[in-house]
RNA sequence: GGCCUGAUGGCGGAGUGGUGACGCAGCGGACUGCAAAUCCGUGAACCCGAGUUCGAUUCUCGGUCAGGCCUCCA
């Protein structure tokens, strides 16, 4: 039952072993609240709320503190409050309400904190402030910028060599700078956009700030595990990193910060990296609408998380297939095989593989294997080992955060208490029509209730229905 | 240019030094008034070359291709 995680900063699976049993620490990077987040934003979402519910169930569910922070302050926010007249505060509390709401569809519990900025800056300050103090930063022309020359093992993360990322750097060096690779801590607003006081002059944090401030409030050094995207490896995790080490050991001095890290791979989208740029976005809002937030979640954890995901409307729909025919296992178990319950028990191969580095595909193979187990029971009316079967296909689905809904609920999705009660009139009379061996009238109906864009299932203990296309 | 991943059947996607998960789709059959579901059966893959090995899809090296990072980005 140990649970091994692969560590970005090793660069191999290990086991995981906190550092408090009691106290299990997770930070993950969390959203730019400026616009609705797109499907490739909830990956890490789904991934590491999937991590939580997998370390809950390991040391207890109040041993693990889960911090996902928000930035709310930021350039393409003040750019939105701007178009729109109005403080940063509205955009902000507008869209990260929005994205909480597309995650609690999407499956995922809310994390134990979530910090703003704008509420973390006092804490920001005081850090920068600890880090001018100690020697591991400078300010410069109204800015702060961490000294990267003070921090040996910089570049460790992400592997980059020292000399490759500064003869890479790319972009204009600017001239306050002591070296190209020091990055800012803070810096001057420009005119008109939110300013908070500091000892350096009023401006706002740089954009790695905040997160080891967050996660040194919230939390303290070092946590046990940091998640984010891929992408974030460098700079952000290794700016964190530095600064966050330095702050109150400069130079490092072999502290850990995080003691694993770890991170998803990207949604491509048509063969292509989901970007804002290419206009090729799939927004998780608009998703929610069309297709059931567990087919959605169970889309994005159909590969593994480190991999690339193609994200394709096949995927989506092949994941809404798989899901329907464990709902409609379940479903049949409690209409043939009665309602005795058992305790909810999570079955070893499921555990197996999510302790295995989150191995969903091999987790959702063994999610069919205990379905099949279920359907045995059911077709050879054992209702004590159907209790038993069903309560291991919950207690590990739910693990996973699927088969939360009751599979009527899921099946009839969609249909309004208006629609039902139609429903069941066409049924019934078709009912009373197939008594009567009157095959034209049965199919009529059947017919009527397609076009109604509902599906018939005459089985052995009446019929039923639901919706074919949720749209 | 530097660094780093990956390449598995029609599709998605695990895994393994030795008889090749799982799901979807296909095909044949059972069941069904019809249909759906379900059940039984079935075809189908490990990028190329070299090496290590009794044996490689799995390890090593080279190549090709694809993707990511080096700049805001999950």
């Amino acid at each position: 039952m140990s649970l091994a995680l692969y560590d970005t900063m090793a660069r191999e699976k290990r086991p995981f072993a906190p550092t408090d049993p009691a106290r299990v620490t997770m930070y993950v990077c969390g959203p730019t609240v400026y616009n609705f987040a797109h499907i490739g934003n909830f990956r890490p979402v789904v991934v590491f709320d999937l991590l939580f519910r997998v370390l809950r169930e390991l040391y207890g569910r109040d041993a693990v503190v889960y911090a996902a922070n928000v930035t709310d302050v930021d350039d393409k926010i003040n750019k939105k409050a701007a178009e729109e007249g109005v403080p940063i505060a509205t955009v902000t509390d507008r869209y990260l309400e929005a994205y909480n709401a597309d995650a609690r569809a999407l499956g995922a519990l809310r994390p134990t904190f979530q910090p703003r900025v704008t509420e973390t800056m006092d804490e920001i300050i005081a850090m920068i402030g600890r880090l001018v103090d100690n020697g591991s930063a400078y300010a410069a022309e109204g800015h702060v910028l961490f000294s990267t020359a003070s921090f040996p093992q910089y570049g460790q993360l992400s592997g980059k060599p020292m000399d490759d990322l500064i003869a890479g750097a790319r972009v204009d060096v600017a001239p306050y700078k002591q070296d190209p690779r020091d990055f800012v801590l803070w810096k001057p607003s420009k005119p008109g956009e939110p300013e908070w006081e500091s000892p350096w002059g009023a401006g706002r944090p740089g954009w790695h700030i905040e997160c080891s401030a967050m996660i040194e409030a919230a939390l303290g050094l070092p946590i046990d595990i940091h998640g984010g995207g891929i992408d974030l490896v460098f700079p952000h995790h290794e700016n964190e990193l530095a600064q966050g080490v330095c702050a109150a050991h400069p130079g490092g001095h072999g502290q850990t910060y995080a003691r694993y890290w770890m991170h998803n791979g990207f949604l491509n989208m048509a063969d292509e990296k989901m970007s804002k740029s290419l206009g090729n976005v799939a927004l998780a809002h608009d998703l929610l609408k069309t297709y059931p937030g567990e087919a959605l979640r169970w889309a994005l954890l159909s590969g593994h998380y480190r991999q690339p995901l193609e994200w394709t409307d096949t995927l989506i729909e092949q994941a809404k297939t798989n899901l329907d025919r464990l709902y409609r296992t379940l479903d049949d178990s409690l209409r043939e095989a009665g309602d005795e319950v058992d305790e909810p028990a999570i079955a070893p191969e499921v555990a197996r593989a999510l302790h295995d580095d989150l191995n969903t595909p091999a987790a959702m193979a063994a999610l069919f294997q205990l379905s099949d187990e279920l359907r045995a029971a059911i077709t050879k009316k054992d209702k004590a080992a159907a209790a038993r079967a069903r309560a291991r296909l919950l207690g590990s689905a739910n693990l996973m955060g699927f088969l939360a809904e009751a599979p009527q609920a899921w099946f009839q999705a969609g249909a309004d208490d208006d629609l039902k009660s139609k429903v069941e009139d066409l049924i019934a009379a078709r009912q009373t029509a197939r008594a009567e061996k009157n095959w034209p009238e049965a199919d009529r109906i059947r017919a009527e209730l397609a076009a109604l864009n509902v599906e018939v299932m005459d089985g052995p203990s009446g019929a039923t229905w639901r919706v074919k296309e949720q749209a």
